[in-house]
DNA sequence: GCATGATCATGC
DNA sequence: GCATGATCATGC
């Protein structure tokens, strides 16, 4: 039995940083890790504090007003970054939406937390991982105004009948991820419409626990704002501020942004540098704080006289022997389309070859189009376990991986510096590197231009 | 004029 | 030197 009482924030995060470098197999008292009975925040919980896990529902630390997590991090490219989103209390769509922000349970439950980070060291047990970081964690001033929109935007749609139309595409740093199987029994009631909507959780998203690790943890280098006054945005939300920022120059040509934003370049990516002189950024605007926490990722979309997209998008290189031993579900780009939110650009040509800007959108691909990319996705792993075809064409080497004629939202494509740019595949050989790709038609369907 | 293989350009 | 966003080029 554990007598201390963990009344005050001090006392909780004096024992959380004991047990900073420890392996979790020496604080395991009973075992859950090495017989797989329960998971890494039960295991503190019940060996580190001493609580028995079965018996309680309320804030772990009641008096003191604190939610414990130990959520992980692990180490990629010499840098550390948040393994997953930090899933926080199950949506009550019955019951949630009664409550202002402050009052609500999310608030309630969630105002101050307890982040205890353990490094996921893969190909090492979890009894020999342990808390490498710890923190009390209070919401900055700006991340609020933006978590508090977010929250409302989820409750709007509770509001609205639609709670079963819920994606986490649709806020910036609160989400609201499913939780649960997709069995029958994670569907729950909504208030304003008979349709069973997916069980949900509150929940940080994955980019935005990144941005905490890498800035307040590891100490890294402050990065540029686009709100750089936090009361511009209480009225409204950060997609309405940049919005706005960019609508005044709809309509106009490249030539005259250039020419009114003081850009001399004929850069490839002189559109990129038209946004970020419009949104008052030096740099680039994926390098903004509220991007990077966020995971906007901003894309430039040409469109063609006639209305078609010049171009289909593309995206990150896969690996070809690492994605065949996923599944979709749990896949890097599933994970990757899933969370990303986008930004779009939208340039068209006119008639006499001009480009105009033309439009300016946030996106995240709907739910039933995801699943399709699964397929093509699920069809090149396929191909790529028994092994890519290849046909010699006077255009080049042709390949069977599913072409944008076989599916009307995605495709698989090269993606490399050129075609001796390759890497091995697992069935011998190489091939120049792939990625998926959006295909221009659906893009179209997306962008709405008339 | 679209489909698809190939490649460019910037930034880190 | 590579990853990545963006774009070119040509045969069908």
């Amino acid at each position: 039995m554990n007598n201390t009482k963990y009344d005050t924030p001090e006392k909780i995060l004096e024992k959380a940083c004991s047990a900073i470098g420890v392996p979790f197999k020496t604080i395991d008292k009973h075992q859950r890790l090495s017989t797989g009975k329960g998971n890494i925040g039960h295991m503190i919980e019940e060996s580190l504090y001493g609580y028995d896990i079965n018996s309680r529902s309320e804030a772990d630390f009641v008096e003191a007003g604190i939610e414990l997590k130990v959520t992980p991090i692990v180490k990629s490219k010499n840098k550390y970054r948040s393994k997953e989103r930090l899933v926080l209390n199950i949506i009550n769509y019955e019951e949630e939406y009664l409550h202002t922000f402050k009052n609500s349970h999310f608030w309630e439950k969630n105002h101050e937390l307890l982040l205890m980070f353990y490094e996921y060291i893969k190909n090492v047990s979890k009894e020999n991982w342990s808390i490498r970081e710890v923190c009390l964690f209070n919401y900055p001033e700006e991340d609020l105004i933006i978590i508090q929109s977010d929250w409302e935007k989820i409750i709007a749609k509770i509001k609205a009948g639609r709670a079963h139309e819920i994606s986490e595409g649709d806020t910036m740093y609160l989400g609201a991820c499913t939780k649960g199987s997709t069995a029958a029994k994670s569907y729950r009631t909504q208030p304003f419409s008979t349709i069973p909507a997916k069980q949900r959780a509150f929940s940080l998203k994955q980019s935005y626990m990144t941005y905490i690790v890498q800035n307040f943890i590891f100490g890294q280098k402050q990065d540029e704002r686009i709100i750089k006054n936090f009361e511009s945005i209480k009225n409204s939300s950060f997609e309405e501020f940049v919005l706005n920022k960019i609508r005044p120059y709809i309509g106009k040509s490249q030539e005259e942004l250039c020419a009114q934003l003081n850009i001399s370049s004929s850069a490839k990516n002189l559109n990129s540098l038209i946004i970020s002189k419009i949104l008052d950024i030096k740099g680039d605007v994926k390098n903004t704080e509220e991007f990077k926490k966020a995971n906007i990722i901003p894309k430039t979309i040409r469109v063609n006289a006639n209305g078609t997209i010049k171009e289909s998008m593309s995206f990150p290189v896969f690996n070809f022997c690492e994605i065949i031993d996923e599944t979709w579900y749990e896949s890097t780009f599933k994970e990757y389309l899933e969370s990303a939110r986008f930004l779009f650009v939208i340039f068209r040509f006119s008639n006499d070859n001009k480009l105009f800007l033309n439009k300016v959108m946030f996106w995240n691909i709907p739910p039933d189009d995801l699943e399709e990319v699964g397929k093509v996705w699920q069809k090149t792993v396929d191909t790529l376990r028994k092994g890519v075809e290849f046909t010699k064409t006077s255009r080049g080497i042709c390949n069977n991986l599913p072409k944008s004629s076989e599916n009307k939202v995605a495709h698989v494509r090269p993606h490399a510096r050129n075609s001796l740019d390759t890497s091995p595949l697992p069935t011998g050989g190489s091939m120049p590197k792939q990625c998926f790709w959006l295909n221009s038609s659906y893009i179209k369907t997306q962008i709405d231009i008339k």
